[in-house]
DNA sequence: GGGTTATATTGACGCTGTCAATATGTGGGA
DNA sequence: TCCCACATATTGACAGCGTCAATATAACCC
């Protein structure tokens, strides 16, 4: 029954490629349910396949979650380097961009957004994985970098300002930010959250 | 086979107290093999009894994981006030303080840290974990509270500096921080990040 | 003392991940 | 061209999980 005689239409064997319609399933899964809905055996449904057909390609689910968490990991690097690309020269405009884009990604996406952070359910090994973090620090590297002799080292500030906006993004997205309290979550406080780590929280002397 | 015949020597009804010894249980499985290792019938095992017993006292594991959670915010804080009573009077260094004390118990207790922060499995509505990490915010709003008139309110430079170190704790946690290049955790980078928080990461004017 | 209620047990259900054995289609070499 | 070897997919099984219903047992209160 396969559609394809010469050519290679499309794909190959039996399904075709199955690992990336298995992947797009899985997308779909995760996008609609979160990481828990993402089961082998609902990413084999929704492919059309029998349960332990994808044991050719993910050895097992932690493999298939961690080649998501790679690919959501490239989309928000390309993301962040879209949008800086069309920034001005500022620093400080350019670490907002930085932080913006990483917050839009984040609310658009919260279930990937999770995933990425999930190393419990992924395998902090992958070389996909790794690399594809790697690249969102590289540039934020290179952002401190530019300016010359500054009293901290661009690691200590770039790791300074990665955690305080993937924190951010975590206790935006969990929507438990300061229950019951300060429920001013809009632009004004975002821009304020970013200003206090862009100028200092203690006072300027 | 009640031990106790007179003066409620510690427990009542059949058990005992099945509700603190299933924590004590729960409290254990965690430490020695995190969240994914709590699971209702482990945890009944290791309390002694049968895999339904646990219902009686739980509704579900998420009730379960929440009440361990809302301990560990707990102790916490109860931490940090600690280290807080014996500190000095300066803004700067108290914020260290606080920084230092959520890093320290990260890194003591990587899987109680973590089980606090995942909110896909535990009840975000839950009255005594919210209780517990208001406690903790208040203690941060007391703190950036002291000062006049700073340009940033308060609540913009404590969601900062909580988002952040809860940023830094996470990826310190996850021993994948910045993988294979930035291995420098100690102390002095540890000091370096929380000085970029805040003295800013932009240069003074 | 007896009945009500709280607690614990037993057993079952469907779901999960994973493995072993089997079937089927594909491509390369003779 | 044929056939073998291999990649891929299916079938079936297993143990473990959360959860529910039915049942048993102990404690408390009147």
């Amino acid at each position: 029954m396969s559609i394809s005689k010469r050519g290679r239409p499309r794909a190959a064997y039996h399904h075709g490629n199955l690992r990336e319609a298995l992947v797009d399933a899985a997308f779909a899964l995760l996008d609609e349910g979160g990481a828990d809905a993402v089961t082998i055996r609902a990413v084999a449904r929704r492919a059309g396949v029998t349960h332990a057909a994808p044991a050719n390609h993910f050895a097992d689910r932690k493999a298939l979650l961690t080649a998501l968490a790679s690919r959501i990991f490239e989309d928000l690097s390309r993301e962040i380097s879209r949008r800086l690309a069309r920034a001005g020269d500022g620093l400080e405009a350019r670490l907002r961009v930085f932080a913006d884009a990483v917050l839009r990604f984040g609310l658009a996406s919260p279930h990937r957004y999770r995933l990425i952070w999930r190393w419990d359910a992924l395998d902090g090994a992958d070389a996909a994985l790794q690399g594809a973090m790697d690249a969102i620090y590289d540039c934020l590297i290179a952002e401190l970098s530019v300016q010359g002799s500054e009293a901290l080292d661009p690691h200590s500030r770039a790791i300074a300002l990665w955690s305080m906006v993937h924190g951010y993004v975590s206790m935006r997205i969990e929507g438990n930010l300061v229950p019951g309290r300060d429920k001013v979550t809009g632009e004004p406080r975002e821009k304020a959250i970013v200003t206090a780590l862009l100028e200092g929280i203690v006072p300027r002397r």
